[in-house]
DNA sequence: CATGAATGAGCATTCATTCAT
DNA sequence: GATGAATGAATGCTCATTCAT
């Protein structure tokens, strides 16, 4: 998204040095997104972000550093987006519903940011590993609290947190793989894909077969 | 599985080629599944299979070719023990039933075979891309292809292909979040996991939280 | 020349010895003639010869072994060959056309042979390097003593043995390069080619050039 | 030509690219000239030119680019030098025995040069066997153009462009052979043997074996 | 005698990382 | 601060050669 200067040449103008940084993660971001962290080589970053080799080490330090700081990065403006679109004070399903509207919102405007988050879920052996599975677990734990409270407002015996993990994780696997599907048919809305994950989660097959359908509040 | 000689020594044992090739995919399978595609080495592989690098070379072929012949052979398996498991006369929840229940416990008694096929799903770079999309696809399209006939058995406007691949889509990502979710949490078993998926997916969260949960039909 | 048995299957047919270093030196010279020293892989060459590589090993030794018994037994031939073109007891410029028809006519119809001598010629790293310049050294020994032998007919103080050398050695160099040549210029005939050299260096350009040509004796 | 430090020890000091890429390409073409294309090992010409093996990649690409670089580097020279020897408004036999002088005179001085232009004449396999091939074709027209040149100003049939080509093969091949004799016989001079070969491709063995010899012009 | 199975050793190439200017 | 120049350490792959059956 920043493949600015085509070919570098001279030095580079000096900078503050959040503003490099930013420039940096920037092209990290870009590069890794294309290509994955293995294949994507400092190289590139360097050349990329239009700058040298060795202020790339000076400023994010070692390449499994600088993804990690990218992950950090890109997960918590995400987490953000979506966090901002839930409306608090709403029923259960509303939120659900403005949850998912604002995640699928954000990877529609973020693709870079997504693929960095999500195509890299594999590589357990790297020590970002850690980094990956735990910007996940956070979105699970929203996502379960979410189910937690649904559950609380009703007269049934509250599920058990692992119960409600569990299908938080089931969600989150369900929206990250139709994020991918998406990325394939573009053709669709962002709401549109986002209603059908609600759907299927909110009412589940059983009903949608026999055409009960989720609305949103308004038309309700 | 077989890390067991950490060092090698001496000539190995003559061996049918049958079975070397069996033992090297085997090994082949714990390495890319430990370490992704990129990370393994054929070093390693070699190490672990018991021989040394020329045989890898003579009987599987290059790296590349060695990992599809994994993923093919570990996604045929496990194609094979899901569609074993599905009771073809039933009705169509009964079917997704019996198949989520095929998926898990294939999941649970082959974890090195399931990561292989799932922790690489964002190497988009690799030829081999290729390969994992086909099969992911070839699952997702089965999905689909129950959904829509479950959907024609009512008298319900049925469904577009697009929005029931859409949908097979996020069923397939939650089946392989909820497998992940439960590698970190081997002490449920593989029938309660899918119980929780069939439930997701068919009663939806709406039913759930009301206390409705659905039965497998001999409890009915 | 024999590619016989295309594929190999069960074991090779008892034969005696000299019968089957016959059979392995065709196919080594088949292979080492059409890919030269290096590239050629004993792997090929045992394929090639219908047997398995242990016995390319008992019956030639190393690779470098086989490789020089291949130059040894072609440049055998060939010398022979035109050792028996040469009409002995004619005028000089008799014996060197008739020795150069010889040639000519052996490399016409021994391609494979020819290019196996010639076109290693620069690898003289490998201990092989001695077989080769042997084999040329010889050839040219004996082209300098035609030489010598022509001037001693004449009263004429008779050349050094240092310049009848060198002249052969080119003489030799005319002859390879035009061999050469005319492989990628097959049209002509040996005659024709071989006519064109001994005017040159019987004639040389000066008369060549003010028409004066040599012609065999039975035109003159 | 460098091998001077055997053993390089700690990093190689600092030197401009134009330098590094210089001293690369003496050392290279002094390996390749020893060993030839196959034989010579990257590793063995880092050290020649001490240096690692990464600056060989990023300054001259891979082996087949660096030889090919080499090849062409040194007919280049090698070609201007001969050019920059004919005497052009001269008569074609002075003009022949200028260039013959040169391009011995060029051998004598640039031996490793020499040499990694002759030696690989065989391999026909590699992919710069199309560079070698074309410098050498060059040569070779260079002198047919001569030889009908030299031709056209008699009054005689004009040769076939066949036959020039044919003989300009010879001629050079008769050069090649003869340099390759003198490298094993260093104590002639350059102008003593280019005087030879001059001898026979113009008076040819029947006038040199009556006594006529050809004399460079001055003596005439 | 004959061979399928096996390997040690080497080669071209790349990449994350750092030094010296 | 900024960079061109430099490298150690792997990695994928191949080939001549040899056991064990």
């Amino acid at each position: 998204m920043q493949a600015d200067q085509p070919v570098r040449t001279g030095r580079a103008k000096r900078l503050p040095r959040a503003v490099r940084e930013r420039q940096i993660m920037d092209a990290a971001v870009d590069v890794f997104s294309r290509l994955g962290f293995h294949a994507a080589s400092m190289d590139e970053i360097s050349e990329v972000a239009g700058i040298s080799k060795p202020m790339l080490y000076a400023y994010l330090g070692s390449k499994e550093e600088l993804f990690a700081t990218c992950i950090r990065r890109e997960a918590t403006v995400m987490m953000e987006a979506i966090a901002t679109g839930i409306e608090p004070d709403q029923a259960p399903d509303v939120q659900l519903w403005s949850g998912l509207r604002a995640f699928f919102g954000f990877v529609g405007e973020n693709r870079a940011s997504w693929q960095v988050l999500h195509r890299q879920a594999g590589s357990q052996g790297g020590p970002f590993a850690a980094e990956l599975a735990e910007m996940r677990g956070r979105a699970v734990s929203l996502v379960a609290a979410l189910l937690v409270h649904a559950t609380k407002t009703q007269d049934v015996p509250s599920a058990s947190e692992q119960e409600a993990e569990s299908l938080a994780a089931a969600l989150v696997g369900a929206g990250e793989s139709l994020a991918d599907w998406w990325l394939d048919h573009p053709e669709e809305s962002a709401g549109m894909v986002a209603s059908r994950l609600m759907n299927l989660v909110w009412m589940g097959f059983g009903d949608l077969v026999q055409g009960n359908i989720w609305h949103p509040p308004s038309r309700r």
